[in-house]
DNA sequence: CGTCGTATTGATAAATCTCAAGCAGCGTGG
DNA sequence: CCACGCTGCTTGAGATTTATCAATACGACG
């Protein structure tokens, strides 16, 4: 079996107490949490939301009444220039939560769109104050998953601010690989990669002619496949010092 | 009197009750709170600290066991790759907090320096859930401020992403003569720059020199003046627009 | 088979970086 | 009081990186 030939969009349980057979929660990536804790989670949870690749799960400069949290599948948060000019921020998957931001921003906010067919889990936002008052651990969880996200971007502002083109590349592919392996989305050394050359370029700050350069060349030493959707790091550690993006293991990650 | 003559260094009070003569209490730009809460982070207050211009408040990669708000002064929060590249993330003034995110980066952290004398409120990180669990209105206005912050870091990644040299220098000095001016800090028409070239360089992604001789073209069209430490704004639609920077008035925010 | 979107490649232009040097302010020691 | 040394700002010249333009290739799909 080829890794590519895998299914990749994992529909959230429908029905009643669809939490209680959450896929994610059986994995060790996410923190385990008592039957009370889970209860309280899919008291608010409004049900679920599917997104094809390409599809907005947020639009630009407009604020989002819900907020999700990722099931399935690749998103990424982005904003444009007037002129066109895109940024994407940071990569969501699953277990990633989104929407916080817009409650403070009064409209200057980030969009959100599916690099995959993405599934969601939707809350309220109105919610989210009875979700602080109520369940105190469901907002610290929250604080966690929020700074948890700072940080990604905290990275990438030093990617595109100080790597040049060859790191920048290579601390993505790292951070993409890892990220998806992480949350327990490798198989057989492969990861779901959906990205065209156009997104890696929006997410580095570089042009896509020379972010496709840049690649080809990384590609060309042996460093990486991409095949049919998939990554697969082929020297790890040369793609580590390349990127200078050295990462300890990650703890299991608090799961809304 | 100009406005360059003026003091910068606010301290905290001192003696008992200081949440009580907070001079940031008074202050429109932060939502103002009943008695209760106020009494509530003034129990987990653990006292002030000075930090003199170029000290570290919290130094790279060491997680630190306390949490600041800035009261007073500049400061910026950064990283440094392994050869010494650095990237400066965001600038911090008062009412900004800091150091949530080492709760979880577990040593993978930014550091702090202070780019002025600058005076802090100091926390204890091992109250931190105690806050949240006891007060879920201090939680949530910790998570608003962290969300704030994300949304800095995202404009800053743009801004190094996707804007030219003068369009990243414009959109600097305005972001900083904004954030300065919404936290009651201008003085008919200046506000405290207290940063030299090299951090502009760092934080817009930028070599020293090619940042100076932006700098100086802008300065030269009129559009702004750095004088002993003070920036005042000559033309704000035209940084605005070279910038492609526009920013509603900010709502009132929360102060912990 | 034609069409479309994406990937690839070469040639050239533009932006940015690096190196090197000079200048100005400022605190210090003689 | 002044020469000195230090730090930060400024400027020019040339090297390097990255962007832009233009053309082709390739694969999916109707």
């Amino acid at each position: 079996m080829k890794a590519f030939e895998l299914p990749i969009a994992l529909r959230p349980p429908e029905g009643p107490n669809p939490c209680e057979r959450c896929a994610l929660r059986t994995n060790p990536a996410f923190i385990d949490i008592p039957q009370e804790q889970r209860d309280a989670i899919q008291s608010f949870r409004r049900g679920s939301r599917r997104v094809d690749a390409g599809g907005a799960i947020i639009r630009e400069h407009r604020a989002s009444t819900q907020l999700f949290t990722i099931y399935s599948g690749w998103a990424f948060r982005f904003k444009t220039l007037s002129d066109g000019r895109r940024q994407i921020l940071s990569f969501l998957l699953a277990g990633d939560f989104i929407g916080l931001q817009d409650e403070f921003a009064d409209g200057q906010t980030h969009g959100v769109e599916a690099a995959s067919e993405v599934h969601l889990c939707v809350f309220d936002r109105a919610d989210l104050w009875t979700m602080f008052h109520t369940q105190p651990r469901l907002g610290y969880d929250i604080t966690w998953l929020a700074a948890r996200e700072e940080k990604l971007v905290d990275d990438n502002l030093v990617t595109a601010g100080r790597r040049n083109a060859s790191e920048r590349v290579a601390m993505l592919l790292m951070h993409i690989y890892r990220r998806a392996r992480h949350a327990g989305l490798e198989r057989e050394g492969w990861v779901h990669f959906p990205f065209q050359q156009q997104h890696i370029a929006d997410a580095l700050g570089l042009s896509l002619v020379h972010t496709n350069k840049t690649m080809r060349r990384l590609h060309h030493l042996g460093l990486y496949r991409i095949e049919r959707g998939w990554l697969r790091i082929q020297d790890p550690q040369a793609l580590e010092t390349l990127g200078d993006y050295f990462e300890r293991p990650v703890r299991p990650t608090p799961l809304v």
